[in-house]
RNA sequence: GUGGUCGUAGCUCAAUGGUAGAGCCCCAGAUUGUGGUUCUGGUUGUUGCGGGUUCGAGUCCCGUCGGCCACCCCA
């Protein structure tokens, strides 16, 4: 029995899992890259204060906080939008607009884990600062579908459910309601689906007789019409669906929101997102303020989607197999022969070949056996042959022999990486 | 935070209240220096932990920790 193990909802990531989490941090990457984003970081400990001031109550019963050595008030961070926030409004002159930036990082939260859902987790982060325009939330959306696109899924595996908090606020105003109630009322319809029909309509009083008749019509608006239009434009109008029912929990947004699911509707949500244009300007006690949109995408939820989906799963075991295999594997069949085999390791190295050795002396047959195991598809035997080496091709067991001092050009001409 | 359910070897799982097992993995062999198959042998457990009932507990009871599921909440 080992006696330390991970705290409740934190991972170790064996070899295989780092190889799948580093596929998927590079998806990310890469597609972000595409689209003009540029990458940055933020520190993973901040002020309470920062979640506590502008980003809804809801969120600060779940952090998981402590005082540090100095009795300052901290937060691992749940989420990186108001260390965005902070940044934009601290060096908003630097940059010129609209600011694209990308963040991967580990986020936390204390509460409960179960499936889908840890105290710990990795996030790509895309964020649009400066631009008002719809164009941006367009440019937005169509980064977030094709970065699930990127893992090899397709619009019969995943939905992006767009909605826009102006729809409701817009009614909410019609309706002469108290902005006061505008929270209480949004968290009431996200919750939609999630609580009995009575319990909704007693929350709702005298509006849910219209809140319910918009759902049932479907709700529209010119906004949202005008968005879908553009991602026809790019030819991704099939992995979206408008659902004014979509509002996200958080209080911070202000215009359009959205979330992708798996069709199958097995899984939490994939990623979310939406427009927060106020929110920069509250954190900086209006000092600075910039219109802002973003997203974020975990790695958990990801994860088992790709893992539940052949093409999906497929592409990452071969793309994490390639990454993990070494090119050349030395067979050190004589012991006198290790010091010449040392010099030519040395060698591949430094050319960049991924080359392993037995650190002790061993059977032939173990070696060969080692060297199928590393994935290795050129072995070197170093023996009687000297100074002849003799080069196997494991795949097809051929084997020749080269000069030692001519293999590095011998596997040049014969070995692709 | 609340409720339900589960916890046996590194992994997947057996064991009517009566001496804890199998498969896989791992390790070592099968006449001198050649790998995916095969054969032989071998290692591994305070049955999550702590109490209790019993002649006797992996099995029943209580507590605790951990996992899973639902609720809460959702970045």
């Amino acid at each position: 029995m080992i006696a330390m193990q991970a705290l409740p909802g934190f991972r170790d990531f064996l070899p295989s899992d780092c190889a799948a989490r580093n596929y998927i941090f590079a998806k990310w990457r890469e597609v972000a890259r595409r689209y003009g984003f540029v990458e940055w970081e933020g520190p993973v400990l901040e002020p309470t204060e920062l979640y506590k001031k502008k980003s809804g109550d809801e969120i600060v019963g779940q952090l998981f906080n402590f005082t540090d050595k100095g009795q300052r008030e901290v937060a691992l961070r749940p989420e990186l939008t108001p260390s965005l926030a902070r940044v934009v409004a601290a060096h908003e002159r630097e940059f010129k607009k609209p600011l694209k930036w990308f963040s991967i990082g580990q986020f936390f939260r204390y509460e409960k884990q179960q499936r889908g859902r840890l105290r710990e987790h990795f996030q790509l982060n895309c964020d649009i600062v400066g631009e008002t325009a719809l164009a941006a939330d367009i440019e937005l959306v169509s980064l977030c579908i094709d970065i699930v696109r990127a893992f090899g899924f397709t619009e019969r595996d995943f939905v992006v459910r767009i909605s826009d908090r102006e729809f409701w606020t817009d009614f909410l105003r019609s309706q002469e309601i108290a902005s006061e109630r505008w929270d209480e009322i949004l968290q009431t319809i996200d919750k939609l689906g999630r609580e009995p029909r009575e319990k909704t309509s007693e929350k709702l009083g005298q509006l849910a007789e219209p809140v319910l008749r918009i759902l049932s019509k479907g709700g529209k608006s010119e906004k949202l019409d005008r968005l879908v239009d553009g991602l026809r434009a790019c030819g991704l109008a099939n992995f979206v669906d408008v659902d004014v029912r979509i509002v996200r929990g958080l209080a911070y947004y202000t215009g359009i929101v959205f979330e992708v699911f798996d069709r199958a509707g097995k899984f939490r949500a994939i990623a979310g997102g939406g427009r927060y244009d106020n929110l920069i300007e509250q954190l900086s006690d209006g000092s600075a303020s910039q219109p802002a949109l973003g997203f974020a995408m975990g790695d958990v939820v990801l994860g088992e989607l790709i893992g539940e989906t052949a093409t999906a799963g497929e592409a990452m075991e071969k793309a994490t197999a390639v990454e993990q295999k070494i090119n050349i594997y030395i067979v050190i069949a004589k012991e006198e022969r290790r010091a010449d085999a040392l010099g030519q390791i040395q060698q591949l190295r430094d050319r960049g070949y991924r080359v392993d050795y037995p650190l002790t002396p061993g059977k032939v047959a173990r070696q060969f056996q080692t060297a199928e195991d590393l994935g290795a598809s050129i072995a070197l035997l170093y023996g009687d042959e000297w100074p002849q080496v003799k080069v196997k091709t494991l795949a097809t067991r051929e084997e020749t022999l080269v000069a030692n001092e001519e293999l590095l050009a011998h596997l040049q001409a014969h070995l692709s990486l």
